[in-house]
DNA sequence: GCGACAG
DNA sequence: ATCTTGTCGC
């Protein structure tokens, strides 16, 4: 009894240093991070590929999933390719440390893409979750795009209130405001700092899709993008993605 | 103690 | 993240 709850208590100490290691990776990576258009050889008038990064899981199974990289030809948004492959992720999911669970292996697929099809390499990632909006400030798109130095984006599928956001009335604000494709409000929380924006990409689509700066884009270029890049509510490159790792899961069960 | 909690 | 097809409507 006495020696489980000291086992206990040394777990949790571990867990807590573990995340105080974790925040200090965050804080050290941020300073590296770039919130604006830069070094890119392209413009929205000139890109040419934008790639997309997900993984998708098996139901009841929270280590073996599915990490897929897919290029789509901007502006048309077909697949020029798709890297796909199982991963095992070992760190448990903690919310403002996704990135730590999946970042190795999404960097892992593009340093593949870059050895196998260097002419395929993506111009820009965009990321199955957030950027900037993150309590720290550095989400996994931020962190992809540090670790890879290459612009990223982070796409959101839900809110995640930092600094002291209003989730309630910023839901009434998105009613009110995104009435039509292309409106978008600015996330702004109590100290004013824009982390990112609430993004109403298509007609159909009620419901906003949270952008956020990753590295080296603006905000500005990062919504531009994510409209741009949009036939439904999830921005297409990130959609596809999703889409892919999904159907690789399924084949890979119809086979084994 | 209570609420929040990307994927 | 995952459980899930068709259906109603523009």
């Amino acid at each position: 009894m006495a020696t489980a709850a000291a086992g206990e208590e040394l777990a949790v100490t571990a867990e807590l240093s573990q995340l105080r290691h974790w925040e200090q990776e965050q804080d050290t990576l941020k300073k590296r991070m770039v919130e604006r258009d830069q070094h890119n050889e392209w413009t929205l008038e000139s890109l040419k590929r934008v790639g997309g990064v997900d993984i998708s899981f098996i139901k009841g199974d929270n280590i073996n999933a599915c990490a897929t990289l897919v290029v789509l030809s901007y502006p048309d948004l077909q697949v020029l390719h798709e890297e796909s492959m199982m991963v095992q992720l070992t760190a448990p999911y903690i919310p403002g440390f996704l990135a730590f669970r999946e970042v190795d292996h999404l960097v892992t697929l593009v340093r593949r893409l870059e050895a196998s099809r260097p002419d395929l390499m993506p111009q820009l990632i965009m990321v199955d979750g957030n950027g900037k909006l993150h309590y720290r400030g550095f989400g996994l798109a931020c962190h992809l795009g540090v670790l890879l130095d290459l612009p990223t984006v982070g796409i959101g599928k839900n809110i995640l209130v930092v600094d002291n956001l209003d989730k309630e009335s910023f839901h009434a604000k998105e009613r009110a405001e995104l009435q039509h494709r292309g409106d978008w409000i600015p996330v702004v929380g109590a100290s004013q700092t824009v982390w990112g924006a609430a993004v109403r990409c298509v007609e159909a689509a009620i419901n906003p899709v949270y952008v956020s700066v990753g590295h080296r884009v603006s905000l500005d270029t990062a919504i531009k993008l994510a409209l741009a890049t949009a036939k439904h509510k999830i921005p297409e490159a990130v959609r596809m993605a999703d889409q892919l790792s999904r159907l690789f899961l399924r084949k890979r069960a119809g086979t084994q």
